[in-house]
DNA sequence: TCCATTGTTTACTATATTGGTAAGCAATAG
DNA sequence: CTATTGCTTACCAATATAGTAAACAATGGA
């Protein structure tokens, strides 16, 4: 049905919770799953892969936790999506596509890589610096 | 890992079949399997749900198969995609915001709204009668 | 030194979705 | 009446998803 996968929206839930704290806040992931709604065992694994993608910095032991390695505005989407997905391929044809079944002429590979482009864009434009500030706009309204 | 649906692909090469033809041309399902390689008896399954939708009209019998009920001009990725899923909807959320952890304030509402509402222009702006006939551009330089 | 607190890693599991098959039914042209 | 077409339902195997559990490693402070 074509959904969000839980990894990445908790992923996202992640930088955004880092987002809206000041620039070098340090959060462990009790906070973060507290404020996010993220289970524990889940998160855990999920910020150890925003870490080897260098999103974030982890530190280990008490006064220990989380934090941004670099500034919110110049984290996108898409970073954080590929930090937990690997990079967006609606089709194999569309990586490779000797494997295609209809060979080089195939329509489906315009149809798809057009839609994906448009996807990618969409995931590079908006960083998560973006959304934090649409969510203190609103709450101060 | 968000691929296209097999289902939807195969659809859209269904109609992408048809569209290569001259208007009102009836294909049988054997032919299009043929041209497109889809297993038959899924294809079946996904022509009924073409037919509920509207967008082809079928004929049963000697001489039967499967034909457009609209020109492919005005025929759109968008279209194909909801007669065989649904709605897009990237997350209950976006559908459904009582049922939203987060409540009123997410932030994920805007960021996978954004996205998908990308992904829907995108799929609108797309007929079969554009991918075909980049195909035939294709095939005749 | 020792311990509590934090993140890391691995193995496992239940459930849902996906992609597909099989078989029998229904309509219809000749 | 029969061969040819689409329609419907039930079923199945493989994979992906979402999550749990447990043992481990680093580290700051008493």
């Amino acid at each position: 049905m074509m959904r969000i996968n839980r990894r990445t929206d908790y992923a996202v839930r992640v930088m955004l919770a880092l987002a809206e704290h000041p620039y070098g806040a340090r959060l462990s992931s009790n906070m973060i799953r507290d404020i996010m709604g993220v289970p524990k065992a889940f998160l855990e694994r999920i910020i150890a892969e925003l870490s080897k993608a260098q999103l974030i910095e982890t530190f280990p032991g008490p006064k220990g936790g989380i934090q941004l390695s670099k500034k919110p505005e110049t984290v996108t989407i898409r970073q954080i999506w590929e930090a937990v997905e690997g990079p967006l391929s609606l089709s194999d044809c569309l990586q490779n596509p000797d494997s295609c079944p209809l060979h080089e002429d195939c329509p489906m590979r315009g149809c798809w890589g057009k839609l994906q482009k448009a996807m990618l864009n969409e995931m590079e434009a908006v960083t998560i610096s973006n959304l934090s500030t649409q969510v203190m706009r609103k709450r101060t309204i």
